[in-house]
DNA sequence: CGGACAAGCTGA
DNA sequence: CAGCTTGTCCGG
């Protein structure tokens, strides 16, 4: 008899089967199987053997086919646990941390003894602090396991191949685990990994790894933003590194060169590098004030216009970052590009959480197009495209390239404008250094309404810095800020070479706003009917602050983030969700 | 999710 | 009242 969760997330219950004796050997926590449900056959994890059977004898049916090899049993439970930190069923973890193409489950590899003793070793949890531009391999190296395997999380996946070489070089068994390899490679590296004694490197899915002998995990750039899941339930590799170290007896390190107080909260006071090794790690910084320009000169201030030259004419890159949120004015359809008008006065509606909105006489309309009823409307980039024009009118001799997310391949280009993209999609060019890197309005993103601004707003300088390079690098690269908070703590940060003085004010805020990690914070969203039905079911519990419906959501507080996943855990929102779509999002990067 | 079954609607 | 649509329930 055995217990299996089964590939449905709408279906998130566990069922009993009887095990074939053919398949009993084969059958252990973790396995993936198909199963005989409801008239049809599907998917599922088992998740305990040897169970008292819940239902009456009869009704049992076995299981259909071992279909592969799966999680092992420590990986199944550190999934139960993420299920319950973000409030979503644990079958989304379950796939994340299982083979994509299965795996012929022969005989198991014997289960290695863990690497170390955890009444002998307690498990060490540590924050350390290393600059943007500081090389990073050697401390990699010092920090991996002699016996038994690492886990080593790279989010910013360019950078990987780099330290994959140097460890290979080491002598280290090393495996590549991204969710962006193909099915094969994937499944291969996942295979290989059951093997232990390996380093595995890879993005945010790493940490489901399923290696035997777990001795260590480092999490390289704790704080960017894709060690999270974007899809519910919203998973950081970052919280769940630490609970699988935990639970395994192995150490984490949390490597940062912007520590966050969340990472602080989880694995304690961040160790720093000597002083010397900070302040070369960071690049030089130039504040330009817009309001000491003359009036009218917009975006490209005189300053910024003499280091783009400096830049280009020494034979150097550069690259202008401007986030168009908040600026966007125009609508226009995805799918037959007609501008998004007022259907009464013409003028160009905005979007909001109804649908879209008329300036000028208030008129609303859903979110629809006029001219072929299509439903999804697309920003026009007027703030970059402005800016790139502007640029190009003042570098006639470079190429100016404008970036964004929806930008594909860049091969080549002097100047490069875009949103954060600009950092994912540079191209690479050895000969062609990045001199300068410019904010054309970092305001936005230090004032920007989402509680992690700050660590966000310095996590934009921590990538400009790896493209410039420390100050006293070869490179001669600058960053230059357009900003009227020249004293703001994040433009402090840098130019100091003291991420610090982030942490300090933004511990102080959390603090006394009670948000995470000094609280528990959680959205609900989605269809209306839904979310007011949870907000209703949820409004009861004692341990919950519970601020809406407003806006078609829903913010839950709570003491403590345990307290909140708790009442998220008991409460029974399926009522709710049989209303409409409902998203439950803990930790929301924004609210 | 998706099959089963019941209740509701329609047209001869 | 057959034949179809729509809604609700439930899975071992």
């Amino acid at each position: 008899m055995c217990r299996v969760r089964v590939d449905v997330p709408a279906v998130d219950r566990v069922f009993d089967y009887l095990v074939p004796d053919p398949m009993a050997p084969f059958v252990r926590v973790g396995t993936i199987v198909r199963v005989p449900l409801h008239g049809r056959r599907v998917r599922g994890w088992v998740i305990a053997t040897d169970v008292e059977p819940e239902a009456t004898p009869e009704r049992l049916r076995p299981l259909a086919k071992v279909a592969s090899d799966g999680p092992p049993p420590e990986v199944v439970a550190l999934c139960d646990w993420g299920a319950w930190r973000w409030a979503g069923p644990a079958v989304s973890l379950l796939r994340a941390a299982s083979a994509p193409n299965g795996v012929r489950p022969g005989s198991w590899p014997a289960a290695a003894e863990p690497a170390h003793d955890p009444r002998i070793a307690p498990p060490a949890s540590t924050v350390r602090e290393w600059p943007p531009a500081a090389d990073r391999r050697a401390l990699v190296d010092e920090l991996l396991a002699d016996d038994g395997s690492s886990i080593v999380i790279v989010p910013d996946a360019p950078r990987a191949p780099l330290l994959v070489r140097v460890l290979e070089a080491s002598g280290r068994r090393v495996l590549v685990l991204r969710g962006e390899q193909s099915d094969a490679t994937r499944t291969a590296a996942w295979a290989a990994a059951r093997e232990g004694g390996c380093c595995v490197v890879g993005g945010r899915i790493a940490v489901f790894a399923p290696v035997p002998d777990l001795a260590r995990i480092i999490v390289l750039d704790e704080g960017d933003e894709a060690l999270k899941e974007e899809r519910a339930p919203a998973w950081n590799a970052r919280e769940l590194a630490v609970e699988r170290a935990r639970a395994a007896g192995a150490s984490v390190t949390l490597v940062s060169p912007a520590p966050t107080v969340d990472a602080e909260a989880l694995a304690g006071t961040p160790i720093r590098p000597a002083r010397t090794i900070e302040r070369d790690g960071w690049p030089a910084v130039e504040v330009v004030d817009p309001r000491d320009e003359p009036p009218g000169t917009g975006l490209l201030t005189t300053r910024l216009a003499t280091a783009l030259h400096a830049a280009l004419d020494s034979g150097g890159r550069a690259v202008c970052m401007l986030n168009r949120r908040g600026r966007a004015r125009l609508l226009a359809c995805r799918a037959c590009n007609e501008l998004a008008r007022c259907e009464q006065c013409g003028v160009a509606v905005r979007a909001d959480a109804d649908g879209l909105t008329c300036p000028r006489c208030g008129t609303t309309r859903p979110t629809v197009c006029l001219n072929c009823h299509a439903t999804r409307l697309t920003a026009l980039r007027v703030g970059v495209t402005g800016a790139r024009d502007a640029l190009a009118s003042l570098l006639p001799r470079y190429t100016v390239v404008e970036i964004d997310a929806a930008t594909g391949h860049v091969d080549s280009g002097d100047v490069f404008i875009g949103t954060e993209a600009v950092f994912h999609r540079l191209p690479v060019d050895r000969a062609r250094p990045v001199r300068l890197v410019s904010f054309l309005e970092f305001d936005q993103e230090l004032l920007a309404p989402r509680y992690r601004a700050a660590e966000q707003a310095l996590w934009l300088l921590v990538r400009a810095a790896r493209l410039v390079g420390g100050r006293r690098s070869a490179n001669g690269g600058r960053v230059l800020i357009q900003s009227r908070l020249a004293d703001h703590e994040v433009i402090a940060a840098a130019r100091h070479a003291d991420p610090f003085l982030v942490t300090d004010v933004e511990r102080e805020r959390r603090a006394a706003l009670g948000f995470p990690p000094f609280g528990g914070l959680a959205v609900l969203s989605g269809a209306e009917a839904a979310v007011s039905a949870a907000t209703e079911a949820l409004r009861a519990s004692e341990s919950l602050t519970v601020l809406g419906p407003a806006d078609g959501h829903t913010l839950l507080r709570a003491p403590t983030t345990t307290q909140l996943c708790d009442v998220l855990a008991a409460a029974d929102l399926e009522p709710a969700r049989a209303k409409g779509r409902l998203r439950v999002e803990v930790d929301p990067l924004r609210v």
